[in-house]
DNA sequence: TATAGAATTGACGTAAACGTAAAAGGCGCA
DNA sequence: TGCGCCTTTTACGTTTACGTCAATTCTATA
């Protein structure tokens, strides 16, 4: 029993004789994704993500991948993996997914919130640190300058 | 024994300085900055405040005071505590602190930087986010669309 | 004196997302 | 057939800044 990577390219050693299916396993998959495998595994064992097995190896199928992509955007726009488990959890490839959609539109409006608001502390925190270097730095000049001219 | 109550500022068990020293006890100094016992107690265990003792009882200074308010600088900045105390132990009341003034203005600038950093990062997330939002309800529109009118 | 309000020192819990062994099973290949 | 590489499961460790009891003591006040 073993089958892997791609079914055109004879590149690697295994070919699938299943059609079509493109299964990679683990370690493909997280160089594909820029991921580690303790992360694959991670996302697995919190229902992120479902691969199917031969024997006891992870094969990843087109819909892992779909889905990690999925997970990788999440996290990028800060949604926690639960967050993103909550959305996922509602598609339902039969359905129109109006809630799924809602639910994402409505968690969404939220992050944005709190990213706006991050932002605006971010800001505050560069200006206050800014005049904090410009106190600093005025107070290094006084101890330097009354000797002579200028150095450093 | 029992002083505090901040009346009878006349010397009592304990004087190592001079008189006129303002001293409370643990509760009203969170009070007065926001900040719970616990995180009192938490900078102290973390060698960022050194209250006076009357037996068991904390007995906060003004120098505590001080001290206290550049910690809740730091932190509203983004400076990890260790960094706060770093800087703050190289504080030295007999000399010019040239060191210490470098030390805080070369931590400054790496952290200046990793706010903009952030900041950029946050910028990209809004967009990324906004992005798919709007996506999101191009779908959503789209499935409510071609039935009727619209509402909802 | 009884009760409520401060204060103390532990010490475990939390959140998020993995990192990092450890021990073991398979597989291709020279 | 031994080597090396890939994979598996299990499970504790990490980071940061406290939160949240718990048990106890001390004190002020009605």
């Amino acid at each position: 029993m073993k089958l892997i990577s791609a079914g055109e390219t004879a590149a690697n050693t295994n070919m699938s004789i299943e059609a079509g299916e493109d299964l990679v396993r683990i370690g493909e998959m997280a160089k594909k994704y820029g991921v580690t495998l303790r992360t694959l595994r991670f996302y697995e064992d919190k229902g992120l993500l479902n691969p199917q097995r031969d024997g006891s190896t992870r094969l990843y199928t087109r819909r892992d991948k779909a889905r990690l992509k999925l997970i990788l955007l999440g996290r990028k726009v800060g949604f926690s993996l639960r967050d993103v488990k909550q959305m996922m959890d509602l598609y339902d490839p039969t359905g129109s997914n109006t809630k799924q959609l809602k639910l994402a539109l409505d968690k969404s409006e939220k992050q944005l919130a709190r990213l706006q608001k991050q932002r605006a502390l971010i800001d505050d925190a560069i200006s206050e640190l800014s005049g904090s270097m410009s106190a600093v730095r005025q107070m290094l000049a006084e101890r330097s300058a009354p000797q002579a001219s200028a150095a450093s």
